[in-house]
DNA sequence: TTGTAAGCGTTATCAG
DNA sequence: CTGATAACGCTTACAA
């Protein structure tokens, strides 16, 4: 019951491998009738080309590397599923690597992907990279590649992202327009692309209202777990206290309305919270949790539509450029409707 | 700078591909000399084996397909973070497919999974699926098979799930305890494995009470969203009417907290609520919520690691069992602590 | 219109 | 200890 190969089909019509192969491909050198035989014996042995040595004869190996710092998370779960919808009617299968947030294991898989002779890479970097070379490199050896979400913006590559400035900005502008003054932010790790977006948005908001930025107000977290609290707690123990919270990722947005919670502090009332995340359910959350969130689906969509693109026709490469789509804000509060805003911002930067 | 060879380095140290072959291998019979030679060789060079040519050989492709209804989904992208995180382990890896419950694309799927040649297949079943003749198929053909979580019981081959039966006892159970008597079940399709365990564990609690099995109080949903208010409508117009639900998804508990909540419906005063859920921040929720949760990843894990068994040493054919993970009940109402306790129950059915 | 043969990168078999 | 050679499944000049 092994997969049937040119070769049966040749013994069994007695014709040669290269008769078979040519016929199967409908090449105008087969005769019609013999054509007709040999496409009806492959489908009666549900015949299929094996991937495998195609990829080996050099062509394309029709898989596509996404690697990421984690799937268990919602944003890239939903990126990698949009990147898998355009994989798949592209006829492309998707291998997925995490890096753990580990620069270490970026480099490997990377390395792992091109052994694989992966036709392109979507990648999203990791927390700890600093040091992009391991991708110049392969951007020097004609790999396709694109970036998305955490990108490296020297890098001449196509990269997708959301609208990270504009969101940081939209949220940021929000609770001032509230009355907010002493807005805390606490983030992700500096090096990302998508830290430094958001503080850049924040500060461009704050600018704007004239009000000064305190970089006591600014914290630095991990994507571990529990950290939230001892961050919260720090920025309340300042004077004046913080009136407001922006947060970057999905667990400080939640560890934050928890600690907020926890000390019995009542959101909005005494301090508003605003979270760039894609948690779900986020309007059945106790307080309800106001968002920036990102089109996570068509992020990846449109990475690897840019990705196939670029694999397919090399020649037209169309010139790497840097995709910006916008982000959401929905301020929750209590259970009134609400309000929704496309965080669509360019201020002059 | 196309990747090296072990032909490229033959031609260098004038030596013959074979040689070069062997003491790549660190084979017995080539001299430390020769040896030292290549290897040193090989590693200036950054050298790496073509996977691909080691798959046509026809050894093993050291790739494993993980074939699930969607990546974006609490459950399988931590189901899949274990089997990543095995694998990686083990120098597999892992080529994610999505059927999106569909039938047909499962087919696809598994047709594609074996055309590349991949080791071994970890595979949870589409909810459209009833018939899984293709599977019985593949394993006929010797191909390595685990199942996770939506299970073909009658498959002879390894599956890995959850104690959903006991996970849904526990929750019908805790329910009858205090006091309710009209529990309705809003579940999912009916052909899944998992919808039937929980169904039986339900039916069990019920039975163990002294209470009546009522269809009526029975609803199946898809996985397709705003099905919830439909849903709960229905139930809450029977007379009389229902005094808990018992949820079998992520969205249908979401949505049924929405729909009470919507409704004015007080959670757990008037109404209780309990959820097989795997939803981060279910005690944040408003009412908070009381869960049935899965271990995802340790299935996961556990999934990839039985596959690999079965891979690396099929001579040893540890016969195919059903693994049964502990899930866990947790009772999350106001603000008080929550209360927690294993679902291991096995009582008799 | 069809067949022969080389080659993709590697390993295994068989001779030196 | 080392080298030729065949083979994995397929495509593609080049012959016939």
């Amino acid at each position: 019951m092994d997969p049937v190969t040119i070769k049966d089909i040749a013994r069994a019509l007695n014709l040669s491998t290269s008769t078979v192969s040519r016929a199967l491909r409908d090449s105008y050198e087969i005769s019609p009738e013999t054509k007709r035989l040999v496409m009806e014996y492959a489908e009666r042995l549900n015949y299929r080309p094996n991937p495998i040595a195609l990829s080996l004869k050099g062509s394309s190996s029709k898989a596509l590397a996404v690697i990421v710092p984690q799937i268990a998370n919602n944003f890239f779960s939903q990126a990698i599923n949009g990147i898998e919808a355009i994989a798949y009617n592209r006829g492309y299968h998707v291998i997925i690597f995490q890096t753990h947030e580990s620069y270490e294991r970026e480099m490997a898989n990377v390395q792992q992907a091109v052994a694989r002779r992966v036709d392109g890479l979507l990648l999203s970097l990791s927390s700890e990279t600093s040091d992009v070379t391991h991708l110049h490199a392969l951007h020097a050896q004609g790999v396709p590649l694109v970036l998305f979400d955490r990108v490296a913006p020297d890098l001449p590559v196509t990269q997708v992202v959301a609208d990270n400035f504009g969101g940081a900005y939209a949220a940021t502008s929000h609770l001032l327009q509230t009355g907010r003054r002493r807005i805390a932010h606490l983030t992700i790790p500096p090096y990302l692309s998508i830290t430094q977006e958001r503080l850049a948005g924040y500060r461009a908001a704050l600018e704007q209202y004239g009000v000064a930025f305190d970089e006591n107000l600014v914290r630095y977290g991990t994507f571990g777990p529990d950290e939230a609290d001892e961050l919260v707690e720090q920025l309340l123990a300042q004077e004046p206290r913080p009136d407001a919270f922006f947060t970057a990722s999905d667990r400080l947005a939640l560890g934050c309305l928890t600690a907020l919670r926890k000390r019995g502090i009542r959101i909005p009332e005494d301090i508003s919270l605003i979270g760039f995340t894609n948690l779900p359910a986020a309007e059945m959350l106790n307080p309800p949790l106001s968002t920036v969130t990102q089109p996570a689906q068509e992020i990846g969509q449109l990475a690897a539509e840019r990705l196939i693109e670029l694999i397919e026709r090399k020649q037209k490469a169309s010139p790497p450029a840097t995709v910006k789509l916008p982000t959401t804000l929905v301020i929750r509060e209590s259970s009134a409707p609400p309000v929704r805003a496309e965080a669509d911002f360019r201020i002059g930067l």
